[in-house]
DNA sequence: ATCGCTCGGTGACTTTGGTTACAGACGCCG
DNA sequence: CGGCGTCTGTAACCAAAGTCACCGAGCGAT
């Protein structure tokens, strides 16, 4: 792995002593996946923390049935918690990650990281990390329990911007439900003029009544 | 406060330089809340880390009617990572904390935490309640979005031992529901066989049967 | 052009869980 | 004993979400 552009991407290796900036070069291993990739599944133990230099990875969670549930995304420059804190409980991952697109990744050995959390550099970059990702989780479990789908609908569609480029299938698979229950959603609110639909593509025409309808 | 006190429930404190342990000493203010207290809510502000002393703190999310679902407990020794994800991403409560019994507890001011974080001791002592409390969140996330009310409630009662001393509507509260769901579910459990019930009480008679429902 | 694929639309049905509204059982305490 | 509060049982009804089945529109490739 080029150390350039780690330390690029995560500054926080750059403020390392030279003697683990060096070991780091030498044991990360750079690997690039096709999108699509399982990068890590359930029930599998944490073989080392991973940078993402390029691309993403959708961390999710599976359902029996097949149906999943999005958790959160991790990007260049950030960490996925649940590595960390399997690595940290020497536990099996709890969910599952995927490429999203061609993702460049660099795995860091788990002793590595266990000596790297000596620095307090390092330790206060993954303890923010944490602290972000409770609350996105934290908002994630209200919505699961007791948001209707027609309110997690319209407030993931304001967070998309004015046009959003979308089949419903792949909104359905953004709130772990189903491509039926989307369809007819958004039927609904084309028929208050909340938005106009085309193919692959949801126009938003009044962001005000959907932000009624998200926090109904 | 009594040092001796919190360094015997939280051996973290003991390893800290003798300044800070005195100011923690000074500083921090002790309370004893009767059963049933908010002892901090969503939306508000996070005044300081809470050390939980004699208690615990069922720490909980309320829904918009009334309902609630519980996260996790906060017993004495551990911490509350709301509070801490609150305190490092200076960011309001996303949950309700409720005292569960009479309840001491003292409560350290936010700035002082801040110091406290630069000790590694300290820092660890964290970390690693987070990283734990990550992977409950992960399976409360599982049950909510994925599991139908009799696995979780054939789940809960194999948690509890073979005499199950509590209401419908105690049941009920654990599992985010009402109480009518519960009285029909185990009304189920009886007629097949799997538990005995009387007032207050649920006898597991199938242990195996029910481990079969909860992870059908 | 037409074959075939993906995308979207739609109606009927099922399952799950929750809500309402009682009624009966139990136990405690005066 | 009698009255009251808590706990439990239960039936009817409802709402939300998912499932099934199928159709048709649009689009791209041969």
């Amino acid at each position: 792995m080029n150390a350039q552009d780690l330390s690029g991407l995560y500054p926080v290796l750059a403020q390392l002593p030279p003697a683990l900036a060096a070991r780091i070069a030498a044991e990360t291993q750079t690997m690039t996946v096709p999108g699509g990739t399982v990068v890590f599944d359930e029930h599998q133990a944490c073989q080392g923390f991973p940078f993402v230099i390029k691309g993403d990875i959708r961390v999710l969670k599976p359902a029996a049935n097949g149906r999943e549930l999005p958790l959160y995304r991790v990007l260049p420059g950030e960490s996925c918690i649940i590595s960390s804190s399997c690595l940290l409980g020497h536990s099996d991952y709890n969910a599952r990650g995927v490429a999203e697109g061609e993702t460049t990744l660099a795995l860091m050995p788990r002793l590595l990281f266990d000596e790297l959390l000596a620095e307090p550099a390092f330790r206060d970059f993954v303890f923010h990390l944490f602290s972000e990702r409770i609350a996105e989780l934290m908002q994630l479990i209200e919505e699961v329990a007791f948001r209707k789908l027609d309110q997690r609908l319209a407030g993931l569609l304001l967070g998309k911007g004015k046009l959003v480029r979308a089949t419903h299938q792949h909104l359905a698979d953004e709130l772990g439900s189903v491509r039926e229950m989307i369809s007819r959603l958004l039927k609904g609110f084309a028929e208050q003029g909340l938005v106009r639909l085309s193919r692959e593509q949801v126009e938003i025409l009044d962001p005000a009544g959907l932000r009624r309808i998200a926090d109904a």
